[in-house]
DNA sequence: TATTGTTATACTCTATAACTATA
DNA sequence: TATAGTTATAGAGTATAACAATA
């Protein structure tokens, strides 16, 4: 078995489909961070995310990084962030509708994308592949 | 199917490979660059490569972006560079045998860590997932 | 004039630490 | 005193452009 390491192989991979994505999401004027803080705010269960810390660690990011990204989310209606009555150090977070519209429309589209690059693998395999890299994914959360 | 962007996938388990093999390449006192470059020189054939810009192409980076790496690595004894005696713009580049027994045993050691993080997966989706990633990984180049 | 390699510079991204407000 | 959020700052990493050498 002589292949590439596996890093290199999943940072190339992960390359490509970042460069495939810019245009998207350029598309529906969401950056990156943007998008990963509407993804966090709409996978889970409808209640909201109870702090700032806990969303920056589900999306792998500081908590000082999001911020500038969340002031502007709010500023554009996307999102909800209100002091927590019962602990006002505490912000909830929520997306709004229009939040969930636009984290929809950019999903779908992103997926799309994702069925491009997806579509060489037999279906068999891609259905492996997928399963695979999920668990591994999850595992290495 | 419900399931995390593909991307988001990749990125997070990327992200868990670098951080396990940072220790490892400290450990053989090499940097993530000077692996790449290392790996970059010794998977093709046996003759040199014939240009800086085709090395940094081939491992994903920016020409100006090894040249430091090459100066040390070259520094340490671990590569050759010389002008290409036909073209002397051209640097020709190859592993020394101090440079191959370095990319040996830190391939080695990362191989092993590695497997430490597919152990989880059947061996069944095992193959077919590194073949899979193979695959997409390649067609990305 | 075109190409390879190099250097310099500016820019972005990220991490760290200090600060505030609440508890 | 401890925690959530914020801000400021410094450091690393990266991209761009200008330059030198050779063709």
């Amino acid at each position: 078995m002589n292949r590439p390491d596996l890093g290199a192989m999943l940072m190339r991979l992960a390359r490509q489909l970042l460069a495939v994505e810019q245009p998207i999401l350029e598309k529906h004027d969401i950056s990156m961070w943007g998008y990963a803080v509407l993804t966090g705010l709409g996978d889970g269960p409808d209640e909201p995310m109870r702090t700032q810390a806990a969303l920056a660690r589900s999306i792998g990011a500081d908590k000082t990084r999001i911020i500038t990204t969340l002031d502007e989310l709010q500023r554009r209606g996307l999102i909800e962030r209100e002091p927590d009555p019962a602990d006002r150090r505490v912000r909830l977070l929520r997306l709004t509708p229009a939040g969930r519209d636009l984290l929809t429309a950019t999903q779908t589209a992103i997926r799309a994308a994702e069925e491009t690059v997806l579509a060489q693998l037999p279906p068999a395999d891609r259905r492996v592949f997928l399963q695979a890299l999920q668990s591994l994914s999850d595992a290495a959360g």
